[in-house]
DNA sequence: TCCTCTATTGCCCTGAAGGACAATAGAGGA
DNA sequence: TCCTCTATTGTCCTTCAGGGCAATAGAGGA
């Protein structure tokens, strides 16, 4: 059967990888964009650097979900990686890997496996959670925006359980400033009190 | 040079995987806790499931770390993929693969690779931010254990901004004991008023 | 020039929070 | 039986928080 091991080769300029023809002797390179009936054991996926990578691999997806897929990158990201992999490819590598790990590629989509390379793993799992936390902090300074500098300073402190008095030795001024800073804050963030506003500042909303 | 490709097993009863023997002939099966000179391409880890999983690949680390490693479990999990796999592992697969797998895994990882079962790797990528999330919700419910069941009724409502007058009401007691159940988890927690009680129940430290 | 906003501060008031001291009742264990 | 812990409640007091009303000063823009 050969065609059960054809291959199918997306790039954006329609020209084939020379090592990767080499290894895949019955496969085809198509441009992006261009649909065609296939029954590739896999399809591979030469990413454009120069455009975004989701929708990328979503038109891939939505063209040829109904295949195998690989992703192969110019400039190996654990953040591509995460989208390649959640988005369903069977592995994701980078486009000068060596005839082996091509070969080696192939052998493990075509069994159900998923290839990642071995510093690729290591550096996805470490970095998962901090993509995650990023994403946490960004969200969770939007207050930050609403508030004068000066009232941020005392926002700050005031989250982190401080007392007016404390504050205002801190910042050098009276309680009565920390309390008018306060004050403000509460109607531009919308809350009643210091806990309240400890909760929203501190993500807990 | 076969003893390149000889391979080393680890069980608790230092019997041998049939299957992996036919597939590996040039190999050893030994007894965890077994310390041999080895020089293998790989070593295949059986994890028993009824001892803590951690400590085994702890062990297997730290006496074979030098060699590869790859970790079969009986139930594939993926907590349990993501230590193996960040404590260095070079697979992790179910006890139970067939043939082509294991000859595909032992040649990926010989590679330089890292094997991971399609169903793993999608379950593991959407595990990850649970496991996380689960651990912190673990670590910060720690205070809950000190405290007795009516107080943490109140603290859970305190901890989310309500005043004593709301809590006694949804609660149908007196502020009186809405402040007495405070004052008691004030010094069982080591603090000194509401906000930092909230900021400890809800985790920021 | 006028307006808005920010930063600062005082006087004064009210209400909530936190706690000292005290008490009752019930359950469980030594 | 005694002790500890939990749950509940009251009286009373002090302190802190939140804010009304008012004011000054400076910067920036229309």
């Amino acid at each position: 059967m050969p065609d059960k091991k054809s291959h199918l080769m997306i790039t954006f300029d329609g020209l084939p990888l020379l090592r990767w023809q080499q290894v895949f002797p019955h496969s085809n390179t198509i441009t992006f964009g261009e649909v065609v009936q296939s029954e590739a054991a896999i399809v591979w996926l030469k990413l454009n650097g120069l455009v975004p990578t989701e929708p990328q691999i979503d038109w891939v997806k939505s063209h040829y979900g109904h295949l195998k897929f690989v992703v192969l990158s110019s400039i190996p990201l654990a953040s591509e990686a995460l989208l390649a992999l959640s988005a369903g490819a069977r592995a994701y590598a980078n486009v000068h890997a060596g005839p082996q790990n091509l070969k080696q590629i192939a052998d493990i989509v075509t069994e159900g496996g998923i290839w990642v390379g071995e510093d690729m793993m290591q550096f996805l799992v470490v970095s998962l959670s901090n993509i995650k936390t990023e994403q946490q902090h960004k969200q969770h300074n939007e207050w930050r925006e609403k508030v004068s500098h000066r009232e941020a300073e005392v926002v700050d402190a005031a989250a982190l359980g401080a007392s007016n008095k404390v504050i205002a030795r801190q910042l050098g001024i009276s309680e009565r400033t920390v309390k008018a800073h306060l004050s403000a804050v509460f109607g531009k963030l919308d809350v009643n009190d210091r806990l309240k506003l400890a909760l929203l500042v501190n993500g807990t909303f």
